[in-house]
RNA sequence: UGGGGAGUCGUCUAAUGGUAGGACAGCGGACUCUGGAUCCGUAUGUGGGGGUUCAAAUCCUCCCUCCCCAGCCA
């Protein structure tokens, strides 16, 4: 587990709790648990239940957190997910130790449970079909009607539930209800579905069986089995926590767990249900589970966001009960938080226009030096920086009519370039078109460092690239992947139409020549433009590609979108 | 409409009868060889009406708004 975090802030409502029950004595050791089912990837919303309860383990002295994979399911449940799932919880900094369980190896001793929940009287077979189920089980204003099965003799319900196991009846032929109140105010006490039949081979217990049991009878039981004290769970399983109870009460459970719930995390300008990245990954409007402009664990990480960053965030962000929508830019903020003192400098041009120094003779190349932690004077580190007479500069650092406070590159105006010299801009080439193509300048050999020794003052430093020395760089400028807060608004129109056409851009940049000796998944920030990585699956020393983290905070934008 | 939940700056979140605080975003300024970072300053909030109390975000009451539940998904 991670030590590097500042101690978590929050004693959010969840820890309050934690806390009054390990002052009563209530427990030896808290246990927890993350509990995901294995038919996707984890997106960010996991992570912060992830946070949440491995964090509250590593808190309290003896406490553990498992890792159980709820494979109740065999129709969408494959071993590959488990593979993703268990990469991206240590990626992010976590570690189940032992704690390694699946539901599928509980299916014999919850057979066990049912078997007594039904020599109780507390279950039967139902053989209504799927249809007939749902009429009798009215609205949420009208009371249910009873199966004609309900008083099934114990002994006849013993006998069809074996042959359920057995694989004597077709899907769908019988069910394992719980027999509770068809009446009752809250669905899911309805006589809910415990076990119903699906001739279908599991990943993992292949055709061991045909009766597989249901959310609600694995998850409690799950826990019980493994002695969870807190099982923290979103929002929307609140109307279950009652029949979770009930199920705990009517069996012979081995402990006694509690359920507790939290609003789940939402972010603008994305969507993060299952069912809607699998739509983005499926349709092709991404590349992938790991595209990163996806807020899926695999996509985050392989935009470059580090596990620390998205454990600050998680921090952040706090736990509580209402539901609500944290806005990107904290998210951003995190990693830009978390880049700005770990990563090293250096300069890349990603939109070239070209600035030729007049009074630098062809030919002339000076060896400079550029620090990478220009701002921590503990890490000291320089690389050299060739300087010659064509340079590249970034377009918009140029404009040959310029408004009030631009403080860059305009005819007759002096700037510096960033670890060389001052230069003054003193005439411009254009094309057939009018367009400007390159800038001429004349540099001051004494400015050399960047400091004028008579003491003259610039208002802005721009960034360059010598022209021969450079080296092109695939880059991929990602954006908000919606172009809206909420993609999901109009749930009639659908949330593809709200994608942002402009949410990755591909450019070649053109970038100095330290960075050609880069390797796959490091960080740097391209100074003024923001943070980029080096990307984890294509990036080649022959052939570099860098991915945008997230851009540098700018003010100039700010600025100029007023004027 | 039955039941279960939730409403605090723009956003997220504290305050558990006693000065409504923090973070992000915003705005203003300082500083700066990144219009970055950093530092300083600043505006904006208890859904509404009644009530209890010396004192209410907090307790009572009525109302309003939003979310969840009618899968043989989890």
């Amino acid at each position: 587990m991670s030590t590097e975090d500042p101690k978590t802030a929050g004693t959010d409502f969840i820890r309050q709790i934690i806390a009054q029950d390990v002052a009563s004595g209530k427990y030896e050791r808290i246990v927890t648990r993350f509990p995901p089912e294995p038919n996707g990837y984890l997106h960010i919303g996991h992570a912060k239940s992830i946070c949440l309860n491995f964090g509250v383990a590593r808190e309290n002295p003896g406490g553990r957190c498992h890792l159980r994979f709820d494979d109740s399911n065999p129709e969408t449940e494959e071993i590959r997910f488990v593979e993703a799932i268990k990469k991206d919880v240590k990626w992010l900094g976590f570690d189940w130790g032992e704690h390694l369980y699946f539901a599928s190896d509980y299916f014999e001793d919850l057979y066990g449970f049912a078997v007594r929940l039904i020599q109780g009287g507390k279950a039967y077979v139902c053989g209504l079909s799927e249809e007939e189920i749902r009429r009798h089980r009215g609205t949420v204003t009208v009371p249910g009607l009873n199966s004609p099965y309900r008083d099934r003799s114990v002994s006849e319900n013993l006998d069809l539930f074996a042959r359920m196991r057995a694989g004597e009846f077709p899907d769908g032929k019988h069910v394992l209800r719980a027999k509770i109140d068809m009446a009752s105010p809250n669905m899911k006490m309805r006589d809910p579905l415990l076990y119903r039949i699906r001739h279908i081979p599991h990943y993992r217990t292949g055709d061991k069986w045909c009766l597989y049991p249901m959310y609600d009878f694995v998850h409690c039981l799950s826990d019980a089995l493994e002695g969870i004290t807190h099982s923290i769970c979103t929002l929307e399983f609140e109307n279950n926590r009652e029949l979770y109870d009930w199920i705990i009460e009517n069996v012979p459970a081995p402990s006694r767990p509690r359920q507790y719930e939290f609003a789940r995390l939402n972010l603008n300008y994305t969507v993060m249900s299952k069912r809607k990245l699998m739509e983005l990954v499926e349709g092709g409007h991404v590349t992938g589970w790991d595209d990163p402009r996806l807020p899926t664990i695999a996509g985050i990480r392989r935009r470059g966001y580090t596990p620390e960053a998205i454990r600050n965030f998680s921090d952040r962000i706090g736990v509580a009960r209402s539901n609500s929508v944290v806005d990107a830019s904290l998210l951003e903020h995190s990693i830009r938080d978390d880049l700005n003192t770990k990563v090293p400098r250096v300069m890349a041009v990603l939109d070239p226009i070209r600035l030729v120094i007049l009074n630098l003779p062809v030919g002339q190349i000076l060896e400079l030096e550029a620090p990478n932690f220009p701002d921590d004077p503990s890490k000291m580190g320089f690389r050299k920086i060739p300087f010659s007479r064509e340079l590249f500069i970034e377009r918009s650092d140029f404009m040959e009519d310029p408004p009030k406070k631009f403080f860059r590159l305009a005819p007759g105006k002096e700037v510096r370039l960033r670890w060389a010299f001052f230069v003054t801009c003193v005439d411009v080439k254009k094309d057939a078109e009018g367009d400007v193509v390159e800038v001429h300048c004349t540099y001051d050999p004494e400015t050399l460092g960047g400091d004028a020794p008579d003491g003259r003052r610039v208002k802005g430093t721009i960034h360059w690239v010598s022209v021969p020395h450079a080296v092109d760089a695939q880059v991929r400028l990602y954006d908000r992947l919606f172009s809206v807060p909420d993609p999901e608004e109009d749930k009639e129109a659908g949330f593809i139409r709200n994608l942002n056409p402009d949410s990755l851009k591909i450019v070649t940049a053109r970038v100095e020549p330290s960075l050609a000796g880069a390797s796959r998944g490091d960080r740097f920030q391209f100074e003024r433009t923001g943070y980029f990585i080096a990307d984890e699956k294509d990036h080649a020393s022959e052939k570099p590609v860098f991915n945008r983290i997230v851009p540098l905070r700018d003010s100039w934008g700010k600025i100029s979108a007023k004027v």
